[in-house]
DNA sequence: AAATAACCTACTAAATCTATAGGTTAATAG
DNA sequence: CTATTAACCTATAGATTTAGTAGGTTATTT
């Protein structure tokens, strides 16, 4: 299951991106328009903003805005920012790859084996997928 | 992420699928070859057993067996069992459908959007393959 | 100087996961 | 008919993660 977080996260690139113009938008805004607590969507955006999704500036009139065009952001890089690995076991994972504990030899490891297919198949997806993609009405 | 106990039981399926003759396979072999705690794995055959992936017989000699071939068990059946949905948020499973509670209307979300894809990727490897197919070499 | 909104740190309640403990029941062997 | 075996059952507990909350500080604008 997606995290909330992540859930979260990607309201929240979308909500920013669909902007029509190049307005900073208040992360209260965002909160109030999507139904995400404020507090939690604020440490959000700022994980989104250090991760080099957003831009962010202070005071009145500031917010988050986009600084990358949606069509170049991957969904995939989004998702391993704010949910960490796609793969659903540690040891089929490319960027956060773990040998299992209990599994001597991944070769013949029935897991193995069919989670490598699920892995390949969710990053075709999701590496298919750009912010733009999925903002379109 | 997969849990351990999904992990678990997809190992003891293979495993007990393995096995050259009819003879029930003990939970205690099954624990000692794939490096699970032994009680934990316990509720994991029960659960197994419980939903008519496994049959077991108590006693000496007793153990788990296959009560179906593996062919005929699709990994999507296991999974569903052990894990639970297999879709990413709660508004895009087919068998555990729940609407979000911050998602006001589900066809013009982007997360939907994106999780409705991942879920027919998913549902489409894990669909075709069989516990036979992950158990050949 | 006041208001605004991002930024930062620390904490907490709740849920879930991964077991462990300690038995009972049913089947088999001697 | 007794001992042994292995499944079956219930309760509990420690660890981790999730989803926030609380309470402030810093930078920018009016």
């Amino acid at each position: 299951m997606l995290s909330k977080k992540t859930k979260y996260g990607i309201k929240a690139l979308a909500y920013i991106a669909k902007q029509p113009n190049a307005k900073p938008v208040q992360a209260s805004e965002i909160a109030a328009s999507e139904n995400i607590s404020q507090k939690f969507l604020e440490s959000i955006l700022l994980m989104l903003r250090k991760s080099g999704f957003l831009g962010s500036k202070k005071g009145k009139g500031g917010g988050y805005y986009m600084i990358k065009k949606p069509e170049e952001i991957e969904m995939t890089s989004v998702i391993r920012v704010l949910e960490g690995p796609i793969a659903m076991v540690p040891c089929v994972s490319i960027n956060y790859y773990e040998k299992c504990e209990d599994c001597p030899d991944e070769h013949t490891c029935s897991v193995h084996k069919l989670m490598v297919q699920v892995r390949d198949c969710t990053l075709g997806v999701l590496s298919g997928n750009t912010l733009a993609d999925i903002i379109k009405f």
